[in-house]
DNA sequence: CTGCGAGCCTGACATTTGTCAGTATGCTAC
DNA sequence: GTAGCATACTGACAAATGTCAGGCTCGCAG
């Protein structure tokens, strides 16, 4: 988690994918100035709930999870976020602390934009503050979505989605069907919201099902297609 | 539904408590004459799961409940909006189809203001941009609160959580304990995240325990703090 | 290579919640 | 006022899910 040497924000590929994209050459310069590189290893906190805001963070490289602890104890993961995205800037916007955690699930390199900066230019710049409220728009539509989801879906279904969740997020080896997560089935509960025997037992179906192929933490989607009937999506 | 004598945008009580608050009178002025008002009746649709926008919805006077269908086929109720409320502007600035339905629980009396109108003014007026900003990330903030608790509290603290919700949603009246609200329990049932069955119990179980008293469809808080309690609220 | 610990997996069981069937009550339209 | 319908309520039961206890396996440190 300490510094090192920084991304170069011109040839950074989080530039073209988020809302810097409406910055101008030298905005973006300003910003490459400003803002501050960190390495994080698996599972240290890039921003905890209850914390105040600093700015928002860019993943040069890697992946975290946004969560959140419930009152029973348990995490709750809401989403993830991988190269080229931004997090952190819904909070920052509503000027209050951080209600969910940001954790790298695997080592990344992470940079912070600090709020100053990040403000000046949302005000300055039509573009990018429509290009940011579109943003966190789709984050919405995506909770919304996600609050039906967990409530009125079966567990069999939701495991089936969080591996078609998951394969969105992490993406697939060469073969086209191992997920490349480095998640726990722990995590995974997480993600579905149940307790992790559940979340094997429902596997070890998909299995005897020849939906998917598993070795230890490793899980290979044999059947998408009847995964993807499974998960029963709609939009 | 029909066209009826329109509210004045100057003497609205939505001007102040929205982003519209940080237009001029003159841009007010211009909103007041392009805006479209309607009566609604109690279950008649605002706009549904599945349509284009054609702007945002001001209530002037009324209560509407956002909802969306779930997989089962069984309605979900995200949340409410009343007098003094904007709504649908997430769906707008994400260029997508509602993927939510806005209905209202009551004779409404509410406002449509033409997208063009409204971009127009966030593209402007950055105060006003912030403002929008600042709003979608307060209900996005709520929205990932409430994933955790309906998917880790059990419908015992949910419901009593509910009864809250609608306290704040609806008011109460002169007594300060009976609930200002024309909900079904099924609705109720709706926002729990179950079946109606399961809502009349827990209710049962209140009354039982003198939490609360019911009379038809009416329903008094008798002991506030005791619900709060079992609700479980943290932030 | 060997021992240890984290994490994967399984079975038995308790609890919670959903479903179904049926009754009671209250509101609305006539 | 009253008939009829929607909604509130209750009990019995079935199904889904959580919990607990224990065994297994993989990967790593020594």
């Amino acid at each position: 988690m300490h510094t090192f040497k920084q991304p170069e924000c011109n040839s950074c590929g989080s530039r073209v994918s988020t809302c810097l994209i409406e910055l101008s050459t030298n905005q973006v310069e300003e910003i490459a100035q400003q803002k501050h590189s960190q390495l994080f290893t698996r599972n240290s906190y890039v921003f905890a709930e209850g914390q105040y805001p600093r700015g928002i963070y860019c993943i040069h490289k890697g992946h975290v999870k946004i969560s959140k602890m419930g009152a029973d104890g348990r995490e709750h993961i809401i989403s993830f976020a991988g190269t080229g995205n931004i997090v952190g800037y819904g909070t920052l916007l509503a000027a209050e602390k951080y209600n969910v955690s940001c954790v790298a699930v695997q080592d990344s390199s992470i940079c912070l934009i600090p709020s100053e900066i990040f403000f000046r230019n949302v005000r300055e710049n039509p573009a990018m503050a429509l290009h940011v409220m579109h943003d966190i728009s789709l984050e919405l539509r995506a909770t919304n979505q996600r609050i039906v989801e967990l409530t009125h879906k079966p567990i069999r279904e939701r495991v089936a989605e969080a591996l078609l969740i998951i394969k969105e997020a992490f993406g697939l080896d060469a073969d086209g069907m191992t997920l490349r997560s480095p998640l726990t089935r722990e995590e995974i509960a997480s993600i579905v919201g149940t307790a992790p025997e559940s979340v094997i037992r429902t596997l070890s179906e998909f299995k005897s099902e020849n939906l998917i192929a598993t070795n230890g933490r490793t899980i290979q989607l044999v059947n998408m297609r009847a995964l993807v009937h499974i998960a029963n999506i709609r939009d």
